[in-house]
DNA sequence: GTCTATACACCGATAGAC
DNA sequence: GTCTATCGGTGTATAGAC
């Protein structure tokens, strides 16, 4: 079928595009990244990104909605059995890793201008929903369990692992060149969880 | 004498287009964040901003220096014989109120392009080199103390601290309007410390 | 659907009158 | 030193040929 097929190469275009759009919010942010930059990157006219996406707000809005549905992929992937703490853990272990191979970080709250169009789009505050509530669910079942501080209210433990995921520290740490990526992801990871006190 | 009392009133001025940089910074980031807001806020015309600072880089700078000093200042004037760690948590906590009141936090890590400018600056990074190394001395003590880690690197620590100090976190909070300002800054500092387990 | 060319707006910085 | 006016450059988005 020639359509399947138009349609195949459509979506792998599309994915092109949403891997340079993570690259350069990665590495430039949402409001210098410029869709000349994006367009070079892929390597296509700059007036043909608009025939996939209306504008550089949705660009963006789609390429963290694909992160989004990865990291619910990666919760519905554990296994079952697995201790609510350990998929936490897990979680905010491969978002660093993610973040050390060039992926953007979940919180876009390095821009307000995105933040304030991300909010009226609907795809994704579903899908930071859901994952909101996936997460909130394992923190209250860790909780229960004693393994997470009780008297610390859900958000607050739910927020600092949040931030910790998108924390600066993992760049400075590796641009001091002193640790390699795994001891840089278990510093940070075990800090959170452990606090500083010795 | 008329010329220290326009020395006075042009220092006032300064002061003033700094709070206003400041409160932009913290409101809109750096790059989001244009000279006409500046002017505006104010209430002068754009081309006199010129004639105090040479650019919107320099205007940045000039006000992250003048936060860093008083970083600074609040460090000399801790009791000497306070603990290091206490000096640490205070200094934290200070930070985040400072925030709260609509302060730009210390890392500009929300701008690529300000950073850049900004290890050019001489007069900033002699600051900010003089309050790493009086908190590294610090996280040090505590090490030495037993009160922190000694099995995390002191930059671990540090940058930890730091990212705390501008965590985003901070906003979600308030903003969900469940806690006031003291538990909210309380329940930062702890978590930094103390670390999210049971 | 891809390209080139361009419209339109905004921003940083400067010029020049007062 | 403050103002108004403007220049040069850049960025998003669109138009129109192919």
């Amino acid at each position: 079928m020639r359509i399947s097929f138009k349609k195949q190469q459509f979506e792998a275009r599309e994915d092109a595009i949403l891997d340079a759009v993570n690259s350069l919010l990665a590495k430039k942010g949402f409001d210098l990244m410029t869709m000349d930059d994006v367009a070079a990157e892929v390597g296509i006219a700059k007036g043909s990104l608009y025939k996939h996406f209306s504008s550089k707000e949705s660009l963006a809005a789609a390429a963290l909605c694909r992160m989004t549905r990865d990291t619910l992929d990666l919760l519905t992937e554990m296994a079952p059995d697995m201790a609510a703490i350990d998929k936490l853990k897990g979680t905010l272990r491969w978002a660093l890793q993610r973040r050390l191979k060039g992926a953007v970080p979940h919180l876009p709250s390095t821009s307000v201008a995105l933040q304030r169009s991300l909010m009226l789009n609907l795809t994704y505050m579903r899908l930071i929903m859901k994952l909101n509530a996936e997460l909130r669910r394992l923190v209250i079942a860790a909780q229960n369990e004693g393994v997470l501080d009780r008297t610390l209210p859900c958000e607050v433990i739910l927020y600092t692992i949040y931030a910790r995921s998108c924390d600066p520290t993992l760049e400075y740490l590796r641009t001091s060149g002193r640790y390699d990526d795994a001891q840089t992801v278990d510093y940070l990871v075990r800090t959170c969880f452990d606090g500083l006190n010795g």
